[in-house]
RNA sequence: AGGCGCGUAGCUCAGUGGUAGAGCGCUACCCCGACACGGUAGAAGUCACCAGUUCAAGUCUGGUCGCGCCUACCA
């Protein structure tokens, strides 16, 4: 039976679509909203929705798939939630820009008409993501694709934040906050990335008011000095001894500040005076509260200064420091300039330098929140793997501030709060007021500011399942089997999901949490668009095909470290596709329905690679089962790599050849095929979690198979279907066989004999069980190691003229009569003989060292007593090889 | 400044205290009826360094050096 259909090669593109649409067709991705079957469920990171796929994605898609598309096989109901996110400022500021281009912006064409202009943006790029996702493979249940801004989540965050309002959980407040001056929009703690820069620490003289000496203060800042409203030092600072109520003269404002005392001041730093900006410094603020300082904001929203700076305003602020450090040097104010390395915050979304900034906004009290998700995970009812991330998790919600959630963009959920402009009453509430609560009126101004958009995010898990309704869905699959994310948004929205979740679910979101690695480059770096060291998916899967980047990825995800990706590597990986692919091939030659059928049942009575290749199987499958379960993805790959190419390939399917191809009895022959299918069946499905498209379509081709191999059940984790079971006998056998084919082809290599050239060789087995083994397998070794002659002995002495290796229990001799290098075989042996001498030495050492042999455990010392007595047999034999050889020298060679 | 992690074959990385592994690369030979995106064989490592615990350490402990990352309000 032949299918000659399959390609010599495999091409992924076609076979990938038209997987794909098969199994879209077919709803094989769907879930059931409640079932007899187990549940599994996965919500998606949600990706931006204007977004491109990047390899992070790639990497975080590609396990979620692996894990649902296994659970599937192992027969649970599987949903896997798919979904975007709006992504607030990201998405608002490719808009801008797209705009800005035209010559518009924002604030010209208002907040109508600029929303409505990123939700034709969404329209327009809104697919992208999606598409490519669906390129990955992923199986998500697409019928339930939700997104952070359509109506059921609004009507989600809007009533989270009214309850978490009147619970006193929000609050609005007149706080120092991070302010990004190019987005004109408040960020959270976490939104700003801190980087180490070289900057200068500058002194300045702050004289008394009659002109003289006076304090000198250091800052990195110069140009926050115009809004000082103080001069702070150590109460305990004996410089600064007489200062009591002492004022001094801010420089370039003339104006009087005053000295004050405070424990937050650092001795040991600079003078140990400390110059006070209640308005743009978070700690200066806080001091500043305490002492009711007044606050001078000098630097606007736009990072130009203001009125209040006097002769500065209108300056640019890195424009305003140059010039405030020459007017200072003009009046010798400024004493010395030092160099000096300074974190610097920088808004995560655009990279310009945030600006502390006081302002009104709205903050979650976080703390109660915090504790609840903090026991949740010590209390393990969420396990995060690997668990070193634990530790993290706990010191940052143990040290979290309250979290700014108002932005003053305008894309995304708007605050659903408003204010009475007759009687300052703040209303917030769920659906939009007619009229002020308190005084009636109907003059309510809303807020402007929208919520950051992980506030939406945080909902994720019971939002896209209908919540605050009680839904069928939530019932079934609340809270999620896992949460699959990379450890960068563990703050983000892993801690802050965990918090709405207990809250309003009373459950946590998850049971497990996965944290996989970054991608990065080859050398280690951080993908980025502005280093341009991107692999962009996309083009890997055309020119690779997905199955390739999949097991790569998987393959490469190890626990507890980065991935550094390069194209090398994704071409390796399209290699394995390939052998998986002709493997298959070469099956499809050979396996027909008869195969099918009595390859479905038990097999008995097969031949030794049979009967091997089968255990093995089973080995592969418990093994990638156990790593599975524990996501220990790179092991799962390893061992189907392993496997496929190393058992199946290299020895399976070689030793299987004669009996395929009919060169022995029908029946021989017929138990092969059945083997064949068997094996081909279930390390299809072995791989399928990895690489669905290469395993689909193979088995679409397959004789005896029904249906998508998505149907499929897992081999050996299911009671009801048998699957084939360890052999140890088998295994024990056929390794001492390849053993022996190994051993002639390393002479035949040693020796420099022609594969063409062929060989009789000698097996000494004095072990009659090896013996009778030897001799059924007689055929395979001369096969397989390419012998014309294979004589199998039970004792006596080994030919003179040969070359001799020692495999266990036997010794196998290829006579070398007429071809024989004298010198060469007795350089090969010495070499084998040193290293010999090598372990020996090492297991005599341990064994007479008497507190091993009494400190250690028993089967240890016996493992080395036994390796002991093989090695110095081995080496023996060995040894006498090598005097024949020498004497076959000295009589003038064979 | 603290915390975490990493340093194993030329490269990228696995490795549960018991004689060091893989992939790629490299060397030699080979188009043998699935595959040259292939086959067979081979070379290659004082497991960063120094102490310690242990019968036994790549594996555990402490320290040193180098490299990352995260957190932090010392101006």
């Amino acid at each position: 039976m032949t299918d000659s259909s399959l390609k010599k090669g495999y091409e992924p593109g076609e076979v990938e679509k038209r997987c794909y649409r098969l199994w879209e067709s077919e709803n094989l991705f769907s879930a059931e909203e409640s079932s007899e079957k187990k549940p599994y469920s996965i919500v998606i990171p949600p990706p931006n929705v204007t977004g491109v796929l990047h390899m992070g994605h790639a990497l975080n898609i590609t396990l979620q798939d692996v894990l649902c598309r296994y659970q599937r096989l192992l027969g649970k109901n599987v949903l896997w939630v798919p979904g975007t996110d709006h992504a607030g400022i990201a998405t608002q500021n490719v808009v801008e820009r797209d705009l800005a281009a035209k010559g518009l912006d924002r604030y010209g064409m208002g907040r109508e008409q600029f929303i409505d202009a990123i939700w034709q943006w969404k329209e327009k790029y809104g697919r992208t993501i999606i598409d490519q996702l669906k390129r990955m493979g992923a199986s998500c249940d697409w019928d339930r694709e939700r997104f952070t801004m359509d109506d059921g989540l609004s009507r989600a965050v809007r009533k989270v934040f009214v309850a978490l309002y009147e619970e006193g959980l929000i609050y609005r407040g007149s706080y120092i906050i991070n302010w990004c001056v190019r987005c004109r929009t408040a960020l959270a703690d976490i939104e700003v990335e801190h980087e180490e820069h070289d900057g200068h620490l500058y002194h300045i003289r702050y004289p008394w008011p009659n002109g003289g000496g006076g304090p000198v203060v250091a800052t990195t800042r110069p140009e926050t000095m115009l809004g000082d409203t103080a001069v702070a030092v150590h109460p305990d600072d004996e410089r600064y001894g007489n200062l009591e109520d002492e004022r001094v003269i801010l420089p370039l404002t003339g104006r009087e500040i005053p000295v004050i005392r405070d424990d937050y001041v650092d001795m040991a730093f600079g003078t140990g005076a400390l110059k006070i900006t209640p308005a743009h410094d978070p700690n200066d603020f806080v001091v500043g509260e305490r002492h009711n300082l007044p606050s001078r904001k000098v630097i606007g929203d736009d990072g130009i200064m203001t009125e209040e700076a006097g002769g500065f305003a209108g300056l640019d602020r890195f424009e305003c420091r140059k010039r405030i450090v020459a007017a200072l040097e003009k009046e010798g104010l400024l004493v010395k300039i030092e160099d000096h390395a300074h974190g610097i915050g920088h808004c995560y979304r655009c990279q310009t330098v945030v600006e502390p900034n006081l302002s009104p906004q709205w903050f979650v009290a976080t703390r109660p929140l915090a504790e609840k998700a903090i026991a949740a995970v010590r209390k393990n009812k969420t396990r995060i793997i690997p668990e070193k991330w634990k530790n993290d998790y706990f010191v940052w919600l143990e040290n979290v501030r309250d979290w700014c959630i108002s932005r003053q963009i305008w894309w995304g959920h708007q605050i659903p709060a408003w204010t009475c402009a007759d009687c300052q009453e703040i209303i917030v509430s769920e659906t939009d007021p007619d009229a002020c609560t308190g005084c009636g009126s109907q003059n309510l101004i809303r807020d402007e500011d929208v919520l950051d958009t992980w506030f939406s995010s945080a909902l994720w898990p019971f939002s896209t399942m209908g919540w605050p309704d009680k839904t069928r869905l939530l019932d079934t699959f609340y809270p999620t089997s896992v949460l699959v994310t990379a450890f960068d948004i563990l703050f983000f929205w892993v801690a802050r999901m965990m918090m709405m979740g207990i809250h309003f679910m009373k459950d946590v979101p998850f049971h497990h949490v996965y944290i996989h690695a970054l991608v990065r480059d080859e050398d280690g770096r951080k993908m980025s668009k502005s280093t341009g060291n991107v692999i962009d998916p996309i083009s890997v899967i055309e020119n690779y095909g997905t199955d390739a980047l999949r097991f790569t990825l998987a393959a490469f995800a190890a626990q507890g470290r980065d991935i550094k990706l390069s194209e090398k590597r994704i071409e390796g990986y399209r290699h394995f596709i390939n052998k998986i692919w002709n493997s298959a091939r070469f099956a499809l030659m050979h396996i027909d329905a008869d195969a099918a059928e009595r390859g479905a049942g038990h097999i008995a009575g097969g031949s030794l690679p049979d009967r091997w290749i089968l255990s093995r199987l089973r080995h592969t499958a418990d093994t990638v089962a156990g790593a599975l379960d524990d996501y220990r993805f790179n092991e799962a790959a390893g061992s189907l790599y392993q496997f496929v190419w190393h058992e199946l390939c290299d020895w399976y399917l070689e030793a299987a050849k004669p009996a395929l191809y009919g060169n022995d009895d029908a029946e021989t022959g017929r138990k092969a095929a059945a083997t064949l299918w068997r094996v081909l069946r279930d390390t299809l499905i072995l791989l399928h979690p990895f690489v669905p498209f290469v395993s689909e379509e193979i088995w679409q081709k397959m004789p005896g198979t029904t249906d998508s191999i998505m149907k499929a059940r897992f081999p050996g984790r299911d009671p009801e279907l048998p699957a084939p079971e360890r052999e140890p006998a088998a295994e024990a056998a056929m390794e001492q066989v390849m053993g022996i084919i190994t051993a002639v082809r390393n002479i035949r290599g040693e020796m420099n004999i022609s594969p063409s050239v062929s060989l009789s060789a000698m097996v000494l087995a004095e072990n009659p069980e090896t013996r009778d083994m030897v001799d059924r397998q007689a055929q395979l070794v001369r096969y397989l190691a390419r012998l014309e002659n294979l004589e199998i002995k039970d004792g006596g002495d080994s030919p003179k003229a040969a070359a001799t290796a020692i495999v266990q229990d036997v010794s196998v001799s290829v006579l070398l009569e007429g071809v024989i290098d004298v010198a060469r075989e007795a350089e090969r042996l010495d070499k084998e003989i040193a290293k010999l001498d090598k372990e020996i030495t090492t297991l005599v050492r341990k064994l007479e060292n008497e507190s091993f042999v009494s400190k250690a455990p028993e089967d240890v010392v016996e493992k080395v007593r036994m390796q002991y007595t093989e090695s110095s047999e081995k080496r023996e034999k060995l040894e006498n090889n090598r005097k024949t050889i020498q004497s076959i020298a000295a009589s003038g060679g064979a």
